[in-house]
DNA sequence: GTGGTCTAGACCACC
DNA sequence: GTGGTCTAGACCACG
């Protein structure tokens, strides 16, 4: 299901957090649910064990998932939430680039924000089968 | 005017470039107007003159600011928007990253509008002087 | 009675120690009690009998418990404890890391102190039935 | 300054923040002082670069040190400590694990009590010479 | 020079 | 089987 882009600039363990962190949102990884094993997520990405390992234990750190020693990695059931006001510092930078950026293409205030819908929707809009 | 963060995982020279970018924007630079000379920016940012440097020859190639071999760097007077669907997608990318971040802080997507709609108003309050 | 919590870092195994250890002390569990067969701990907690054994057998190593064949594992009735000067070192690490955390945490000497009165308190505040 | 043991269970890089940490609260090592690179570090203490990193870089998320790109890791001087509900648990569960331990080596309460206010004088005993 | 990422391959503890 | 640690050695971006 991960699609990483070996190319980009971005390191291949933060895409990996990212995607993860996304298909959960969208709904396509539910909590619960196990991730690949490290050795296995490797073999299919055919990257270093290392890097998908460094990318787990982020996502763990960041209480996304949870780890059960011997059995594996695990999507968190009950993720909460907290509001802390140096990530959301954070999150305002990366939108302050985002607007700064699109600006200079040429986007107005509105097409921003029809571009924000589109991106949100497209995290919700992908309803679970389950 | 200028803040830097040494600290900070963005690089100095990307933390010049958003910055000059977000003041163009704001008015607080305007086109036409002279940027300090590289050795000068670094004396007073206590910087190296490479990193200075080599924010001004991106600033340039972006077109953000024109070059005049002996007088200085200029912003530009006439920057043409142009819409890349490269870019829109570097863009977009900011922006989901940073709706995936907020979700996972616990903000609803009223929030998130919000929080653009200040982040945007913040640019845009900054009336020009002349 | 015993809580073990999965996705811990702390092993397992060790957790059981530590969690018949404390028992002990608290006098929930008494001495010359008949702990739980493996098998049947196993079943109780949902666990790899495996496990299990590992935490008796260390607890029987520590002279905590002692195995009777075909009987059944018991808590000590006549455990002797002995100073003994590499065990001392690893308590006193112990501690001092903790302290280090507490420290780090902003926590004074008093509350250090405070904090590890509650803690003795609470292993010897549960008096024994018997 | 740093003393690893490599036959210990604790990680090589734990040992490495647990000592910096202890390092930098009795004053051995100052707020602002710079830290080994990685590199240099790895061959005083003949260890892998990366074992170095990954600590420096835990050391960085706990915010006790800070890099500066390009120049090196330094102890930050302005760490604010923030007290977390979780983390409280964590230490509190050092503590716990100690005294039971203690406990069992025949310590009294007294014993335990003489023995944390040793190892808090040990961190706090040390001034600084400059 | 600095730290950051990645690969290749090894060994270990735990379940 | 699982994740966790470590070594060896490479390449990169940044200042």
């Amino acid at each position: 299901m991960l699609i990483i882009d070996a190319t980009s600039s971005t390191p291949i363990y933060e895409q990996i957090i990212d995607e993860v962190k996304e298909g959960i949102l969208k709904g396509i990884i539910e909590p619960g649910e196990k991730l690949p094993s490290v050795r296995e997520l490797a073999k299919m990405l055919t990257l270093n064990p290392n890097t998908i390992q460094k990318a787990y234990q982020e996502l763990e750190r960041q209480k996304v998932t949870v780890t059960i020693r011997g059995r594996g990695t695990f999507v968190s059931e009950d993720y909460q939430p907290r509001k802390d006001e140096e990530r959301l510092m954070e999150v305002s930078e990366l939108f302050k680039k985002g607007i700064v950026e699109a600006y200079y293409m040429g986007l107005t205030k509105e097409d921003i924000c029809n571009l924000i819908e589109k991106l949100i929707s497209e995290l919700e809009g992908v309803e679970k089968d389950d």
